[in-house]
DNA sequence: GCAAGGTC
């Protein structure tokens, strides 16, 4: 049997396909692995890499004494299988075949996926043969010519893979930890370190610097307007930028009459059609359409998947010579796109256009199937489509040709000068929006023509500081810089953000971007330079090429990372204590208005608030929604009245929550409770606020003497003012309890969310639990609530509210829950009932129950039942023992006061039928069998 | 809980 072993499935699927010829083609799906079958043939597909790297058991605890950071270093590293369907499914392959095939992609990460594969193969059979076939499209000749002619794995090149992946993983997670164990970071919001992400990270931190630093000038701009034959033309002066202010000002005073031309220059230039997309460009366009780099690889991918578009990841830049441009322009006939596509059939350049990148593992993007917008569905999708159809359109289509002019003028002695263009061949302009051409088209001129100066302007600019990357052109940086892969450069972006580094669009960094590249750069700068990049590269051929070992390029960068932890450890304490002072700024929105301390945001678990620094002396307080609404972040715009910064919350797919100044809002949220004083008015609500009381609650815990102080007020004044507030406090306490009661038990629906119901509640005058269990059901109905939920929500509020009575009146918390699951938390109900079916029913002794019974009846003003002894129950339940009764009915002959034989025996079976809702038939037989076995 | 690289 020949296992063919392909990286991804969708190149099995092809694989298969060209190599089955006639031969039907067996699919067989499970979960993430498929296999393709066809005579003695099996193809699957890998997903990448199917193990990863890891440290050997006993690294993974982070605060480990044994294995500190720096142990790291020279840690072990395992393989573990992440993919275990797959590699399960490719073993059991592996055990019976006798040719096996590598076939995933060609370049150095495939023949590393490859020997992967080809490891795990081995561990299963050590016999078989393993060939590896590299092919530079998924072509038919291509595939068959490679498994034909399959060659051997080439070791050195996975080992190049390997070594990369040891270094990343050994430098990242070393210098990782120390960061964050140094700066006492939680789990969630580590430090992270990486040859790709800090060196991008570190750009962007650079240029925000350039930006903080500019320093603008000021410069002058000449420009003039003259007519010629009734057109009005804008001529620049040759100087371009003055930036001496004098000189501006003699230039400007010399612009006079006569303007006469002086030269006419007439030109033509070539307008060079793009090259094919690769990855970098499709997210630059993708850009310009409005999409972040990570929303434009989940389109593609979509695309992709769906057989759109071809493979999305790539660095290939020129058409494989076996694609068929003119059958994939044909493709589009009787769609959108059909009059585009004939017209670059029609008009075809010799050769597409190429760019400078040619690899071997992908072709460049391009569609490869025509979509409709209905297929391809949502609008942004088909935009990017749209776009990748027009750009292989261009890519095909003559260069545009543009005729250009320069006029060259003089105003007395002063140069001017004025440029046109026109354009004379659109090509592939014709077909493709997306970079605009202005055309400025020009009157006749002849070299002596005279003009009339109509105006002349002098204008007064300033220097731009450097703009601040977009994702975009952050991508195109890291290309030329040889950060990351097509592949990955738009996670590691997603990363910066994820890890709270970078923010905004174009991108700024954080204050703990900043801080931890600055501690980097200070002690660690080899992982913050794109040059461990390129040094890693150059290693990696080399151990490709076989002239240096894997284990010399691994020795050599462990020495080097362990001295960079000889420094780090020395300073371990004042890095922690730098990251830790300059990330609380960042949680810091002010000062505190009572005490004048920090007021910081803060952080417990789910909860989070804003809290004065000076706790527990200052305990001001502002409360804010839970983090699942989002983490509440600092921004950088400040309230004017209290000097505090605005607060948002920030949530993953969701707009931004925007707080506002925190006090502001403090403050409006608590106007209505401060209302519910008697006699409270706005200007009372002001002369509060002024004395730092912004809280109800802070009102009903202060002292008498204080408040007097504050407010300047008697005695009893103070002593009124906290008395009404301690009873607002209670009221909203109640109301709070409502409201999560309303929460648990009604279902939010449209229109008729839980504020709203408890809203419509309160109008009604129905404020609590209480007030609920007793309300009118038309009033719970006109809050929303069809009738069967009005009814529940009312016998709930009973329940809650009669289990709260039978708690006051002294019973015992666990002795409760029993009646409760009985259904007996009514006190009268309770008091009512018999105790012996109470007994049966809840499991309590009757002892206990009487004397609850005695309880409740006394402080509801009822007569408690007679009291039943236990030895008279339990005497009695023993005599009914003989009769077998089924349990059920036991407990409820209990209930009617038959808890023994004797009575059995005694009551009609009329009267036990009714109490008891047993059948008389059964009552009959208990009752004969109570007759023979019992009182004689 | 850590990297970067595949793929989904």
């Amino acid at each position: 049997m020949h296992l063919i072993i392909a990286e991804k499935n969708i190149v099995a699927e092809r694989i298969a396909a060209f190599l089955a010829g006639k031969q039907k083609v067996h699919t067989k799906r499970d979960g993430a692995a498929t296999e393709y079958t066809f005579g003695d043939t099996v193809v699957m597909g890998l997903r990448g890499h199917v193990v990863e790297l890891d440290f050997t058991k006993g690294y993974s605890n982070w605060r480990s004494e044994e294995h500190p950071p720096r142990s790291l270093i020279n840690a072990g590293i395992e393989k573990h299988p992440t993919e275990k369907k797959i590699v399960a499914l490719m073993q059991k392959h592996a055990r019976k075949a006798d040719r096996v095939t590598i076939a995933t992609d060609y370049d150095t990460e495939g023949e590393l996926i490859g020997m992967e594969a080809y490891e795990l193969v081995r561990a299963v059979n050590q016999k078989v043969t393993v060939d590896r076939a590299r092919f530079s499209a998924i072509t038919k000749d291509e595939i068959t010519k490679a498994i034909a002619e399959a060659q051997e794995i080439d070791f050195n090149l996975a080992a190049a893979g390997e070594t990369r992946q040891v270094i990343d993983l050994v430098w990242g997670a070393s210098l990782t930890r120390f960061l964050s164990i140094a700066a006492h970071r939680g789990s969630d919001s580590i430090l992270s370190v990486g040859r790709v992400q800090s060196p991008t990270l570190a750009m962007i931190v650079d240029r925000e610097k350039e930006i903080e630093k500019f320093v603008p000038e000021k410069y002058w701009m000449l420009t003039l307007t003259a007519k010629i034959a009734g057109e009005e033309v804008t001529a620049r002066h040759v100087h371009g930028r003055f930036t001496v202010k004098t000189e501006a000002d003699t230039a400007f005073a010399g612009t006079r009459d006569p303007v006469t031309v002086k030269e006419v220059i007439t030109g033509k230039k070539t307008d060079k059609a793009p090259t094919p997309l690769d990855t970098t460009a499709l997210i630059v366009g993708a850009g310009r359409l409005g999409l972040s780099a990570a929303s434009a690889m989940n389109k593609a991918e979509d695309l992709y998947m769906r057989g759109f578009i071809s493979y999305p990841r790539t660095d290939n830049t020129a058409y494989p010579k076996s694609l068929n441009l003119r059958q994939h322009l044909k493709m589009f006939a009787g769609g959108e796109f059909e009059r585009d596509a004939n017209h670059v059939l029609a008009n075809m350049r010799a050769a597409p256009t190429r760019g400078k990148k040619e690899t071997t593992d992908h072709p460049p993007i391009y569609p490869t199937s025509k979509g409709t917008r209905a297929e391809i569905g949502d609008d942004v999708t088909w935009k990017l489509y749209e776009f990748i159809v027009r750009r292989f359109f261009a890519t095909l289509s003559p260069d545009a040709e543009w005729k250009t002019l320069k006029v060259n003028l003089t105003a007395d002695t002063e140069p001017y000068t004025i440029t046109g263009g026109r354009l004379v061949v659109p090509g592939w302009r014709a077909v493709y929006p997306y970079s605009k051409a202005e055309e400025a088209i020009l009157p006749e001129f002849a070299v002596g023509d005279r003009l009339t100066l109509t105006d002349k302007n002098c204008e007064e600019k300033e220097t731009q500081p450097p703009a601040r990357y977009s994702q975009s052109r952050l991508i195109q940086r890291m290309e030329e810089l040889g950060l990351g892969t097509k592949s990955t450069r738009h996670e590691v972006i997603s990363k910066l953000i994820g890890r709270k580094y970078i923010e905004g669009n174009p991108m700024k960094p954080t204050i703990v971007g900043r801080a931890v590249t600055e501690s980097l750069e200070k002690f660690a700068d080899t992982i913050t330079a794109p040059t461990m990049t390129k040094t890693l590269e150059e290693s990696m051929e080399n151990i490709a090429a076989g002239t240096k070992t894997m284990d010399a390029v691994l020795t050599e960068s462990k020495t080097m990372l362990s001295s960079i932890f000889d420094d780090l450890e020395e300073n371990k304490e004042a890095i922690g204590q730098d990251l830790m002072d300059r990330t609380r700024e960042e949680q810091t929105v002010g000062q505190c208005p009572v005490c004048g301390a920090p007021l910081r945001i803060r952080r417990a678990g789910n909860s989070q608030f804003i809290g004065c620094s000076g706790y527990p002396k200052c305990t001001f307080n502002t409360s804010l929604p839970p983090a699942t609404w989002g983490n509440a972040v600092r921004m950088n715009e400040i309230c004017p009245i209290h000097q505090l910064n605005h607060v948002q919350l920030l949530r993953k797919g969701a707009p931004a929550w925007k707080i506002g100044c925190p006090l502001c809002s403090h403050i409006k949220t608590n106007a209505e409770a401060f209302k519910m004083l008697p006699g409270m008015t706005d200007a009372g609500i002001e002369k509060l606020n002024s004395v730092h009381i912004y809280a109800i609650s802070e009102l009903a815990g202060i002292s008498p003497d204080d408040l007097m102080i504050r407010l300047n007020i008697s005695r009893p004044e103070a002593d009124k003012m906290i008395r009404d507030a301690e009873t607002v406090l209670g009221l909203l306490r109640k109301r709070t309890e409502l409201k999560k009661f309303i929460s648990s038990h009604v279902a939010p629906r449209r229109g008729r969310g839980h504020s709203k119901v408890s809203a419509a509640f309160i109008s009604k005058g129905i404020v609590d639990i209480a007030g609920l269990a007793g309300a009118k059901k038309s009033d719970v109905m006109e809050a929303g609530l069809s009738e069967a939920e009005a009814d529940t929500l009312l016998t709930e509020a009973a329940r809650v509210i009669h289990i709260a009575e039978m708690k006051q009146y002294g019973i015992p918390t666990i002795t409760l829950k029993k009646y409760v699951a009985a259904g007996y938390e009514d006190p009268a109900a309770f008091v009512a009932a018999h105790p012996a079916g109470l007994s049966l029913a809840t499991g309590a002794s009757v002892t206990t129950i009487c004397k609850h019974q005695k309880m409740v009846a006394e402080q509801i003003g009822t007569e408690p039942p007679k009291s039943l002894s236990k030895a008279a129950f339990d005497t009695g339940i023993a005599s009914l023992t003989p009769l077998e009764i089924e349990p059920e009915h036991l407990t409820a002959l209990a209930f009617a006061g038959v808890y023994s034989c004797a009575l059995l025996k005694g009551t009609a079976v009329q009267t036990l039928a009714r109490q008891t809702g047993i059948t008389k038939e059964q009552l009959t037989e208990y009752k004969n069998k109570a007759k023979k076995v019992c009182g004689k």
